[in-house]
DNA sequence: GTGATAACTTTACAGTGTTAAATTACCCGG
DNA sequence: CCGGGTAATTTAACACTGTAAAGTTATCAC
């Protein structure tokens, strides 16, 4: 009973941080405000008091909302990245053919449903405006802040593993087109589909959760086989 | 260039208006700059300056800018109904088996990419609060408004369509498993996938969006056949 | 110690969704 | 024809948002 969930994360422990401290710390108090409420329920304001700070602070670190948004999906990127590597280290090649391509599917719905919040925000959101080159006028502004290249960088590499492993089942002749990149996004929608599908109506009646995606991953594995 | 494309859509013709007359002028109003910016960067200020109104008037039509938004949904739902009837009604059943299936799925696909806001509004927006009984309190309020049962309606009918046409290809043996819900739901995920895919990713480089829908819905059928 | 500089605040603006209370314009019975 | 009653609409305000310019303070190199 003792967790009102909201509670300034370290009382006054230090006052002066260092840039890449605060940086840090003003993150990830708004990536764990975005999860627990959704993005738009959360202000700046907010995130600023539970960090322990001035509104303003958190915009000599960050363009605005939406860059301090874009943050939070990089490291949405580096854990996808991660569960996939270990997806495909825990079922050898010499498996069944379709062994790691099915694990790998199963470990993006399994990431994507159990980040719901973030996922939206990564797949689901136009995000789009790019804001290219808005940075505040007054001050010194921000470090670097690579805004977009860099979290495309994550991206593709998590991509990158799903072409890598189409590719290696054609060579090895197990698809019925060659086309690894066309492929690839075909079987991303479909993992998409199951997910995003499941985040927004996930209320509602449906058929089980668990059975719907072994279903989804099946029927996609069977429809790219030779 | 006679078009800036937002000025007060009948300049002051009538002055007041019937109740319903009112709500029809709004709703197309919202729904018009919804779609054309994106519902986000739209306030009600502005839909009640377009609409040559007071921002106030709105309430006492909708509930709050989430109901507006609710009653435009309703309108994409019976136009994707409609499409998905002449997408049946254009292919007969004497065809090829899954004619009709392919059919309604690259309607389905046509129809999300030719609305993409509202398809966005409609099946990636949380819009979940649900806000029952919120009503406002003061004043008459506004007539009936069925808030969610009346568009989960139209969407059944929609998810309906789907699912009579795969019970009737389950009926006539041709698919290899026969849970027709389950059948309809793994689908209608594919669809999405693509449908929610290109519209939050169609920049960038992607298979050509033709080549990736075909290739895809081929993908999924040939999955579920027999 | 003293300054430069990085870290941080104060204060303010313009805009948002929303509402309570007041005001109009219209219609209908007398 | 005209006076209410009511439905349609507005005025004014609240509490909030993201954001910016300019000012203040702590810290660290010398």
């Amino acid at each position: 009973m003792s967790n009102d969930p909201l509670s300034p994360a370290d009382p006054p422990a230090r006052r002066r941080l260092s840039a890449d401290e605060r940086r840090s710390q003003i993150l990830a108090t708004a990536r764990r405000l975005f999860v627990e409420e959704g993005v738009e329920n959360v202000s700046m304001r907010r995130i600023a008091a539970l960090a322990g700070v001035t509104p303003t602070l958190i915009y000599h670190h960050f363009a605005d909302k939406e860059s301090l948004l874009l943050a939070v999906c990089q490291n949405f990127f580096r854990g996808l990245i991660d569960a996939s590597e270990a997806a495909m280290a825990a079922v050898p090649e010499t498996e069944v053919p379709f062994g790691r391509l099915r694990r790998l599917m199963e470990g993006y719905v399994e990431f994507g449903l159990a980040n719901p919040d973030v996922y939206r925000l990564v797949f689901m959101t136009k995000l789009a405006g790019l804001k290219r080159e808005k940075m505040p006028s007054g001050h010194r502004p921000h470090p670097a802040e690579p805004a977009l290249p860099e979290d495309q960088g994550f991206g593709l590499r998590a991509f990158g593993l799903l072409e890598g492993e189409i590719r290696r089942l054609i060579e090895s002749g197990h698809l019925r087109q060659d086309d690894a990149c066309a492929m690839a996004e075909v079987v991303w929608a479909t993992g998409h589909g199951i997910v995003s599908l499941l985040i927004t109506h996930g209320d509602f009646q449906w058929t089980p959760v668990d059975r719907l995606i072994s279903l989804s991953i099946d029927t996609i594995l069977s429809g790219i086989a030779r």
